[in-house]
DNA sequence: ATAAACCTTACGTGTTACGTTAGAATATAT
DNA sequence: ATATATTCTAACGTAACACGTAAGGTTTAT
C-alpha cells in the first residue's frame, strides 16, 4: 500500500506537533534516531504519522531520564529485527540488560533518599546538634553513624 | 585544642588517602566544596583528618549520583548553621526539598523499568511480535497498549 | 644540591543536546 | 510571476560538567 500525500508532514509541521524545533529533529536524524520515510526530489523530508509517533517516544524516553544515546540503543534494537523473528533471545537480553542497570541508578537513588532522611530525623529529634557534615562533625555525637569516617589507617 | 601537626596532611597525601588526582581536590576547593584548614606560609595546603572525610563524602554522594552542585548544595546548608541553633527550619526544609527531587528522579526511573520489563514480557510471550517502536509498529497489535500514540489531532 | 612535591594560571578535552548563522534552493500564496 | 515562507546543507557556537595537562616558578625532603 502506498503513502498517501495527504498523510505526509514536512519538517515544521512534525516540530509542531511534536513540540520540538526543527533543529532538533535534524540533530536526531544525524544520531541516526529517526529517517524521514521519503524525501522530495527537492530533497525536502517527508514524515508519516508513524514517524511522529517515534518522534514523540523519543521525548517520552528522554523524560524517563534517558540520555539520546541510551534512546538510539533501544530503537536499534527494534530496527534489528522487525519482525522479531532473527534474534528474540538477543533482543530480550539487551532489554534485560538496561533494565538491571536502571535498577542500579535506582539502587543508588535510594540510598542517598535514605541518607536525606536521617539527615531530616536528626535535625527534627536533636537539641544541640551540629549539621552533618561540618567543620564539627568530628565532634557531633552521631559522627559513630556516619559510614564515611575515616578509620585511622589508610 | 590546637592542630598537632603530625595530623595535617599535605594534598598529595590527601588525593592517595581518598583515591582522587590532586588536580580533583583543587578543583573542589575553586567549588567551594572543601578548602585545607590552614596553610604554610609556604601556600602549601594543610589538611586535617575532617577535611578528608569531608572528601571521602564527596566521593559517596557522587557515587548516589549527585552533581558537585549538589554537593554543594548540601554542603552549604550544612556550613550555613554549624552549631543548628539559627535556623533548623530552614535547614530541614531544604533537606525535604532535596528529598522530594531524589523522589521525583525515582519515580521516572521507576517508569521507564516499568516499560522494559513490558517489553521484555511482550518478547516473551508474543510470537508473532514486532519490536516497538519499529518501522512496523503501528501494525502491531500491542500498538493500543502505547500511551504515545498519535491520536490524530496535534 | 637535586629531585620530588607543591604553587598559580590558564588553556584543553570530551560529552550532551542542541542554537545559530550563512547562503542557496524550493514551495506556497497572491 | 513574483514575493514570502519554508526548507536544504554545512559548519561554527554554546553552556554546563568534571576535570586533564602543560607552563613556569617556589618549597620541601633526602
Amino acid at each position: 500500500m502506498g503513502v498517501k500525500e495527504k498523510e505526509l508532514f514536512r519538517i515544521g509541521e512534525m516540530a509542531k506537533r511534536a513540540d520540538v524545533t526543527v533543529r532538533t529533529i535534524r540533530y536526531y536524524e544525524e544520531l541516526g534516531l529517526i529517517a524521514p520515510s521519503l524525501r522530495r526530489d527537492s530533497s525536502h523530508r517527508l514524515y508519516t504519522r508513524n514517524d511522529l509517533n517515534s518522534l514523540k517516544r523519543i521525548k517520552q524516553l528522554k523524560n524517563y531520564g534517558l540520555t539520546l544515546n541510551e534512546i538510539k540503543d533501544i530503537f536499534d534494537l527494534a530496527a534489528d529485527d522487525p519482525t522479531g523473528q532473527k534474534s528474540k533471545m538477543k533482543l530480550i537480553t539487551s532489554y534485560v540488560k538496561k533494565r538491571l542497570e536502571a535498577l542500579e541508578r535506582k539502587k543508588k537513588l535510594e540510598a542517598y533518599i535514605e541518607e536525606l532522611e536521617w539527615h531530616i530525623e536528626q535535625l527534627k529529634n536533636v537539641k544541640n546538634f551540629n549539621a552533618c557534615p561540618g567543620t564539627e562533625c568530628s565532634d557531633c555525637e552521631f559522627v559513630k553513624f556516619c559510614n564515611f569516617a575515616d578509620t585511622g589507617g589508610n
